[in-house]
DNA sequence: GGTATTCTTGACTGTGCAGTCCACAATAAA
DNA sequence: TTTATTGTGGACTGCACAGTCAAGAATACC
């Protein structure tokens, strides 16, 4: 018998490697399904984009939705990672949320995939149950990652000190998702950034006068 | 030969009459796509919920991408026409600018299917141009509704009178779809409706201090 | 080199689907 | 009553798709 339990350890008798490379492969995945969504991506299509056969596909990951929330919840860890790292290294905590509400406009258009977690939502959320459940577990998350920031934006002057952090950061992820919402109208560049930055003027008052 | 061309003029000879009411088809499958989406609905749902068989839906509406952009098209007008009304018939213009923004709260919990724009533009946007320009449309004609109301709150002394109308109508459509998004991600009816009076509180400042 | 094990490929299967078509039903005019 | 016309329903078709499987390829251990 042999512990197979030690992390990143092969089996004892290790055959055949894999001829490619995880995580390549679940971040062609993962724009597949962000490009196209779930149900117009077929397995043709995740075929071609991992340049994996379909054994080899269901072998290493299960069936298309397993491989779906496998991409998913990578999505969301990375997305978190992003924020926390934006919003911890930034000097100015209150420029990290500026920086968060504009972001929607950083999406070039011609692109305009939005998020993968909303878009997500939209299209699954009616009809199944881990999609919905992820979501609302990553907006709880987003929204505490966002009241630190708030917390110490107020900390550092820039924001009213008597604001509820937490109330903050959920009106400032309402605005963000609907500024994403907007882009993927099409709507031209120059008025997107001029709506989050209205939106921006407008939620996070600066009482120093900057 | 016979004319017509006279809207809702009978053929000539007219057979065999329809044994459905137009409006209430349409409402039901526009209910059926609202509830599963595009992709998830099919033929054979909207032959249940309509009562129709296969021929008589393709006879009467075409396949089922006409059908759809269809109830589409009359979502949209069904729903500017009860913004419009919304906006007019309400004595005070600040009033009906907050039910906008409160609006996404109404939608009960258990139901929690958003707007069927919204989910139509995530769910096809990427791939169906004609859908994609029926939201950029649609978000334009909003845009100028709630911003005639804006003026008019200008007017009646309630929002500061140098504020542009339409960039605060930008600002509050996306408030408002972004609380949408919250509401189908399962957030409780509390906490959405905290989240919209403050995001109205921020959007729509009231100079005469009420 | 032999063997055990795992990886890979693509042909195969069954199913569910959108869309077609035709025989029949129902009605208006003659 | 007959005829022309349109509505209706369901059987039928062809296809695209997700998922299975088995035979062969590649590698680690002996």
């Amino acid at each position: 018998m042999v512990d197979r339990t030690v992390k990143n350890s092969y089996p004892v008798h290790m055959a055949r490697p894999r001829s490619f490379d995880e995580k390549q492969v679940l971040d062609a995945i993962r724009d597949q399904f962000w490009d196209a969504g779930y149900a117009e991506t077929s397995l043709e299509d995740l075929m071609r984009v991992s340049g994996l056969g379909k054994g080899s596909l269901y072998a290493a990951f299960g069936d298309k939705r397993q491989l779906f929330l496998r991409t998913l919840r990578g999505y969301t860890e990375e997305s978190h990672g992003y924020l926390r790292r934006a919003l911890a290294e930034t000097p100015r905590a209150l420029d990290a949320l500026r920086m968060l509400i504009e972001s929607p406009v950083d999406d070039p258009a011609g692109t305009r995939r939005g998020c993968l977690m909303a878009n997500s939502t939209c299209e699954l959320g009616n009809h199944d149950q881990d999609v919905l459940d992820h979501a609302h577990r990553t907006y709880e998350t987003s929204t505490a990652l966002i009241a630190d920031c708030v917390a110490r934006a107020q900390r550092e002057g820039d924001l009213p000190a008597d604001a509820d952090p937490i109330a903050l950061a959920r009106a400032l992820l309402a605005a963000q998702q609907g500024l994403v919402f907007m882009s993927r109208t099409g709507m031209d560049t120059e008025t997107l950034l001029a709506t989050a930055r209205s939106l921006a003027a407008q939620l996070l008052p600066d009482p120093s006068g900057d």
